[in-house]
DNA sequence: CTGCTTGCAAAGGCTTTGCAGAACA
DNA sequence: TGTTCTGCAAAGCCTTTGCAAGCAG
């Protein structure tokens, strides 16, 4: 996806829903308008204050399936780097990530910055699903 | 470290505890008989159980603070795929990781097999803490 | 209408913690 | 003997689930 997919109209919100074949209910375009509003990394729980400081009334609940239903969908893509919980990506682009284990900061690695040969023989009977790098940072 | 790691008399592991600073105690020598018996990956819940197989009387609570203790001196390493679980690797050696996201399987990646050049530059007060590659596959 | 969604609260699973008793040095 | 460690149970966190009420098409 291209940066284009930023700084969406809520009618494009409902288009980009559409094609994914998300029905665009009033959380999942709330929601939506939020976490793909702008590059960023963000945990279920941090959606839901940003959703509620806009005065969105959206449950716990329905962050936790409308970010599953995304990343299944490929809208957004979930980062695991810390075992207390999943960051959500709004960057689905290939790129990988520095993780400050003391701040629990994550952030992106510039594009083309670790290049990764080509991908070793898989085990067999598998298929590729995506490749992670993450790279942990300590603060100095 | 080696692979001489691997298959250690008891006197060995109360050595090898020692080098690390760390107390021998009895669950710890039991539980670092278990886990560094060979390179395998295992979570607390497996430690845990493979444990009292053994007949040794170690609690949830010891497993999971020897296991801390174990990752934080470099005895194990810690290898976060699943936000279910932590898995800990008992080949400290750097190598890298295929995940199996449908049958949870971690398996190692053959060294050398991945080729990650020179790091990129960084975040600006930070040092290296460690370079995580997980190439996840489904089963097809 | 008819099924998909939502929200609440409760349940679940992994991990940590508090504290008394036990083991180590 | 003084300190560190262990075990149990309870608590904590993040996430999922059950189910009734509410929306979408």
């Amino acid at each position: 996806m291209s940066a284009a997919e930023f700084h969406l109209s809520k009618a494009e919100i409902v288009e980009l829903l559409r094609r994914h074949r998300i029905s665009p209910t009033q959380q999942r375009v709330e929601i939506a308008q939020i976490v793909l509003s702008k590059p960023q990394h963000l945990s279920a729980d941090e959606v839901l204050a940003l959703a509620h400081e806009r005065g969105s009334r959206v449950s716990k609940a329905t962050v936790y399936n409308t970010m599953g239903l995304f990343a299944r969908v490929g809208l957004v893509r979930e980062v695991i780097v810390d075992p207390t919980k999943v960051f959500y990506d709004s960057n689905v682009s290939e790129h990988h990530h520095f993780y400050n284990v003391d701040t629990g900061e994550l952030m992106d690695i510039p594009a083309g910055a670790v290049e990764l040969g080509t991908l070793p023989d898989l085990p067999k009977g598998t298929q590729a699903a995506g490749v992670d790098v993450i790279i942990r940072v300590r603060s100095q």
